[in-house]
DNA sequence: TTCGGTTTTGTTACTCTATACCATGATGCC
DNA sequence: GGCATCATGGTATAGAGTAACAAAACCGAA
């Protein structure tokens, strides 16, 4: 793992969150729809507990939410769930921390780069242009064919710099 | 995990890889004399085992390797190994496959790009022009300061595109 | 509407990855 | 020689992920 990184360490509160959360599962049922994919009651679940914050969430976090709601859960159905998730593009996963975050543009596929704060715990999702295709083409020029690609940065938000972290 | 990939599926094997492990060790000898770490036989052997292979290899594969040398060791052993290694920048760690890899160019720390190929399993360290820059200075104007960065693209080599994965 | 196939979920039991914690030993410095 | 620092041993446990098989839900077609 990175630099040492403490999760959802003090994550920041400013501004409404739920509407995050529900414009989330609203995008995610119209892009199921428009696919045929079944967003069943326990995908659902799980995308909204992932959406609870902006920081990754592990899937045994995921679990424990989960099974507060008295269901009765196991590893599988939560990692059922998020390989349905991360298929449809609903969520992606932080290598670098074994973790899942929700897709804020779930419409159409992309290779998205991300910011890791180390203070908040925050992830932020941002594509940055022309870097994916630099990384195809300069790969493609050595033979190589790419098929997906990772891209975190990890390091300070503005504002737990300001903090002082 | 990304894509499905099997580690070291099918190793290529045409070139005098004692070479590369030598090399390897003698250089990071020479680095760690120059900034007084002390590479004792327990980190060089470690060096050693994750250089087995350009493909990156597990903290619990070089527990294995470890074992059958006759040494009792115990997984904090490699952990404590291989953290000295990666501060001293001699192995890196693959985030997206929670395994470690020698690194090349130990001399002068570096952001390194990595092409991971999913049929041979072999690692590759780039180094794409600009591209760290490019990160950091977009991270930068988001008011992000970035500390350290996480690239790996995944697909085939062009060797395993040729055997026809 | 019932049959039969596909998809989703439940359940158990593991495997693999990683670290906390405490004790012991080596090294180097003054 | 004494002392602090660094390195290792060893146990136990936490955290992440999957294999395998059984049951249930869903869906289209007869």
């Amino acid at each position: 793992m990175p630099p040492t990184t403490k999760r959802s360490a003090r994550p920041h509160s400013d501004h409404d969150h739920a509407n995050c959360v529900t414009d989330a599962i609203a995008r995610a049922e119209a892009v199921c729809a428009e696919r045929g994919a079944r967003l069943t009651e326990n995908r659902r679940r799980v995308l909204e507990l992932v959406w609870q914050s902006h920081a990754p969430v592990g899937a045994y976090e995921v679990l424990e939410r989960l099974r507060k709601d008295g269901t009765h859960a196991a590893p599988p159905t939560v990692y059922r769930a998020l390989e349905f998730l991360m298929e449809q593009g609903l969520v992606h996963r932080i290598e670098s921390r074994n973790a899942f975050v929700g897709c804020p543009q779930p419409e159409q596929r992309h290779a998205a780069q991300y910011l890791l704060c180390e203070g908040c715990g925050d992830a932020v999702e941002i594509e940055i242009g022309g870097l994916a295709r630099k990384i195809v083409s300069r790969a493609a020029e050595l033979g190589f064919a790419v098929a997906a690609q990772t891209v975190e940065a990890h390091g300070l938000c503005s504002r737990c710099q300001q903090i002082g972290a």
